[in-house]
DNA sequence: AAGTTCCTTACAGATATCTGTAAGGAATTC
DNA sequence: GAATTCCTTACAGATATCTGTAAGGAACTT
């Protein structure tokens, strides 16, 4: 089993939880947590100089704003840089992000080990978790139906950025200006256009209104 | 002190903490835990119906769904429930929800009597929450900025309806037709003209699209 | 090299949005 | 009861959206 362990989670009540089952049920020795992202990246620089490092990261995505000025403001950024700083340390993410695009998302884009929902049974899902992380397999805890194909859509990095530009109010030929004084190309207002109606279809969007609505409440935005 | 409390809250993880602070900080003698909203609800009934009730209910809002059919699926669903039930029982919210609005929502509506937001040094918090409630005072933690002036719109029924319409991805004569239909009014498309560009303003949207992404993300529709 | 497919772009016509102006009715003030 | 204010509604003109068609270019197939 892993021997030296850092959680990161801002939401303190939920930190006992963690330590229990890794040190109770699973033997976790060394156990470090975290509440900021840039303590915890500070933690695991200063664990690998030492030549310990840590072997698993467990880490929510979101985390509240506070006066303490950061650097890190969410886990993936941790995440991230975890991975460039220790390419081989195993990452868990547990949090309360449900939508299996997103999940998708972090498993391809910064390769994590296992995702773990928070919810009813998370102590179990966790446990799991860890075992199959630590036989080197990936984990996603059950209630995650990573199967539907309803969500699966990829929105490749320019539809996210006329999404979001659109969410920002900007109207298509606005963005078509802003696309070429950017020098993004394609750029003309119509292939922004022909963009947008093919996401109507995939999304079953009726308007720009309703397909923001619709990506912004599963989090795509 | 309070001495018996009822904890509704999915997050398996997160009842250590709660109990925890309850009963050693606080010296809560009878801390009960829930996972449902509609088990929790049947405690509150019994408690009541046997003469010995919860003095207090702290409870989560939101709820992951579950292979459990459920009658109560939110956490507000249960508070208006136990205010009907109990009209007299404390209820102290503890949750991630960081918006003014729906917290002061949430007092108004509900008459709640402190709100907790999850996250660091939310045990603290939880302490002061029950602290206040115990001498009758309100409390909520104090990064909420209940100050604010730029989220207390108040967004009344018609408003919201014409939003959700809007999301759904309706024009606004089929939302004029369909108000005439429903008989809700008024109901000209100019109507609703007016009070989406009137959001606007007050939202600082510059086209429907934008006020949607605006209050899809702050989550009042 | 010709054919196919896919993407980009232009353009055009039908709808929808947004922003005014203006008229009428209800409630309130004076 | 006249004046004021607020809300509803109609209408009109300028933009923006949405949906086609069509042309040209790049990449790939045959």
């Amino acid at each position: 089993m892993f021997k030296k362990v850092l959680i990161v989670e801002d939401f303190q009540a939920t930190h006992k939880g963690i330590v229990d089952t890794l040190s109770e049920k699973l033997k976790v020795k060394e156990i470090q947590e975290e509440l900021y992202c840039d303590k915890a990246f500070t933690r695991l620089k200063v664990a690998n100089a030492n030549q310990v490092p840590f072997e698993l990261l467990i880490t929510d995505l979101s985390f509240k704003e506070s006066h303490v000025e950061r650097k890190l403001t969410s886990g993936e950024e941790l995440i991230r840089e975890a991975r460039k700083l220790q390419p081989d340390i195993k990452i868990i993410v547990y949090s309360q992000v449900d939508n299996p695009a997103k999940i998708r998302a972090l498993f391809q884009e910064y390769k994590i080990n296992a995702y773990v929902c928070k919810g009813r049974d998370e102590s179990l899902w966790l446990m799991n978790a860890v075992n199959a992380v630590h036989k080197n397999t990936t984990y996603v805890s059950p209630q995650i139906n990573m199967a539907t194909t309803d969500t699966i859509f990829e929105l490749d990095d320019f539809d996210v950025q006329i999404l979001k530009e659109l969410a920002d109010g900007l109207t298509k030929r606005e963005i078509a200006a802003k696309f070429k004084q950017n020098k993004i190309t394609p750029n003309s207002e119509s292939t922004i256009d022909k963009r947008v109606s093919k996401l109507y279809d995939e999304f079953e969007a009726k308007n720009t209104t309703q397909l923001i609505a619709i990506l912004t409440k599963i989090g795509l935005i």
